[in-house]
DNA sequence: GTAGGGTTAG
């Protein structure tokens, strides 16, 4: 009775579809309703599965599966939560990993003594912590379990303490976590040397980096497609675009690895950041030759660089294709469309080098210094050509086509500085019932913060929280910006206590220097410093 | 039904 529907979620929970497993949970409970009869845990849990694989993570169909698990049945087990608190990692919401983490202890109390939560379990909460930036949490955690005796330590946990420490920046940790697991006897695998090559990547320890792959594989252990990304990555980060583009053709060539979306993906990285056009456009071919689809982040990545041109009417030819490929834009993709500063004045560098070069020839190339003066108007005729897609038919068929399109221009008249328009294309999404997100009250709210407009912010948030949509770390920096900036000190420090309940600005003390890397602004982080000093 | 790992920005 569940054979069809069983093997249509397999595969959506080995793919990541949480809609289509989903859809498959709600036939099989109809079926069973029918019958008679319970659909089993197992399925409950493989949709939790799909829930934890899917981009962006859905984060938010885990919650409300766990709910109706524990109000309806059947009761969640073991696997259940560690898919749950797993998918929370993925979507790097180490608080409520935290919580639930502590109603499933307090679930299974009456299992009696001898019960404890599993070394999975465990290791998905170190993960959502080092995901989240939080080293110090998931350190403590870990020693705990080193020094308890229910559970026997694995590659799996010594793994997720090591890139926690990677993604919090904890470089030494990391390379102390690498040698303890030869002195405990731990083995190492493949994503334990990732982990590593990733953290001397980062340091642009290209050598050693490079090193530690040779002696990976003298190891035994073989180079996965995550491999390739960071050696990828790395190189192109420190300029070196030859060897990334090697790298690519290397994974390409390899019998046993497939080059992914998110190999492409660096090689793409590569090229934009060295301001290599050729580059793009061949490594974008080959991806198409290899049959492999862009993803959101491919999109992102080509934005960057027409932004960065500004080709703006290439960047919007970009988005327009993006919302046409069923992505939904994110935080990044409006960052992307708008131009990366330091992309901009990297390309600017260049092109006046160039000029240096032609005036030596004896060239005149007076439409430069013209194309460089954007103080009044940053991004051009972006806003013009953004409103146009308004009026494109081919948009029409993109669900909620409408919503991308003001979101994007809402961000880009804020960019532009035309703040009136902002307020007037927001007024129009109300009437219009346009489907407003986080990113139409971000764009909304930083603009008041630009105006110093701190009650009109707080109203924009009250708005949004009274549509059902949360608030993110963008959100919360605005309005405490703002807030402090008018001398709204005891809002400003609502905000903040508000932002860090929700997992947001947490400096961690290290060895007394403040970890503040997840804060954007200054501001943020003296008020989020200031508390700390408080509480101690 | 096998944990852990990757790409874009600030």
């Amino acid at each position: 009775m569940w054979a069809v529907d069983g093997a249509v979620m397999l595969r959506a929970a080995d793919t990541g579809d949480a809609p289509e497993a989903i859809s498959a949970l709600q036939r099989m409970k109809k079926a069973g309703e029918r019958n008679g009869v319970a659909v089993p845990l197992a399925f409950y849990n493989m949709t939790l599965r799909a829930c934890k694989r899917s981009r962006p993570p859905a984060s938010a169909d885990a919650t409300r599966l766990l709910r109706e698990m524990r109000e309806h049945g059947p009761g969640p087990d073991a696997k259940t939560y560690h898919e749950v608190i797993a998918a929370y990692a993925r979507a790097i919401e180490w608080k409520l990993a935290e919580q639930t983490f502590e109603e499933m202890k307090r679930d299974f109390r009456g299992r009696g003594p001898t019960w404890h939560p599993s070394v999975r379990v465990y290791t998905s909460l170190i993960s959502a912590y080092g995901k989240g930036g939080q080293f110090e949490k998931a350190s403590e955690l870990f020693e705990s379990l080193f020094a308890s005796s229910h559970v026997q330590l694995d590659t799996g946990v010594y793994n997720a303490l090591l890139s926690a420490a990677v993604n919090s920046g904890r470089y030494k940790d990391a390379a102390a976590v690498f040698e303890r697991m030869q002195t405990e006897g731990v083995r190492r695998n493949v994503t334990t040397y990732n982990g590593m090559l990733q953290s001397l990547g980062r340091q642009r320890r290209i050598r050693d980096m490079e090193n530690m792959s040779q002696s990976m594989q003298r190891a035994g252990v073989m180079p996965n497609e995550t491999t390739y990304s960071v050696l990828i990555t790395a190189h192109g980060n420190s300029g070196n675009i030859d060897r990334a583009l090697e790298l690519l053709h290397q994974v390409i060539i390899a019998p046993r690895l497939h080059a992914t979306a998110v190999i492409f993906n660096s090689a793409l990285g590569a090229c934009v950041k060295a301001g290599n056009l050729e580059g793009t456009q061949r490594v974008l071919r080959v991806m198409e030759t290899e049959g492999v689809r862009s993803t959101l982040v491919t999109y992102n990545t080509l934005l960057m660089e027409a932004s960065a041109e500004r080709d703006w009417v290439r960047a919007t030819k970009i988005y327009k294709e993006l919302l046409l490929s069923g992505f939904a834009p994110d935080t990044i993709t409006l960052d992307c469309l708008c131009g990366i500063e330091k992309l901009q004045a990297c390309r600017e560098e260049r092109l006046r080098e160039e000029i240096k070069r032609a005036e030596l020839e004896g060239i005149d190339l007076p439409e430069f210094e013209r194309t460089c003066d954007v103080s009044d108007s940053p991004v051009g005729n972006l806003p013009v050509l953004i409103r146009a897609l308004a009026d494109d038919r081919e948009l029409e068929e993109v669900p909620g086509w409408r919503g991308f399109v003001s979101d994007a221009l809402l961000r880009v008249l804020h960019v532009n500085n035309e703040y009136a328009e902002v307020e007037d294309t927001f007024k129009y999404m109300l009437t219009s019932d346009v489907t407003r997100t986080v990113h139409t009250y971000n764009s909304l709210l930083i603009s008041y913060e630009a105006r110093k407009e701190w009650q009109k912010a707080g109203e924009a948030m009250t708005q949004m929280t009274s549509e059902g949509i949360v608030p993110n770390a963008l959100t919360f920096d605005a309005l405490i910006d703002v807030c402090e900036e008018m001398g709204q000190w005891d809002r400003a420090t609502t905000w903040l206590e508000q932002a860090q309940a929700a997992g947001h600005f947490q400096c961690e003390d290290d060895l007394g220097v403040l970890d503040l890397h997840r804060i954007r602004s200054a501001g943020t982080a003296q008020n989020a410093c200031a508390r700390i000093r408080v509480e101690e």
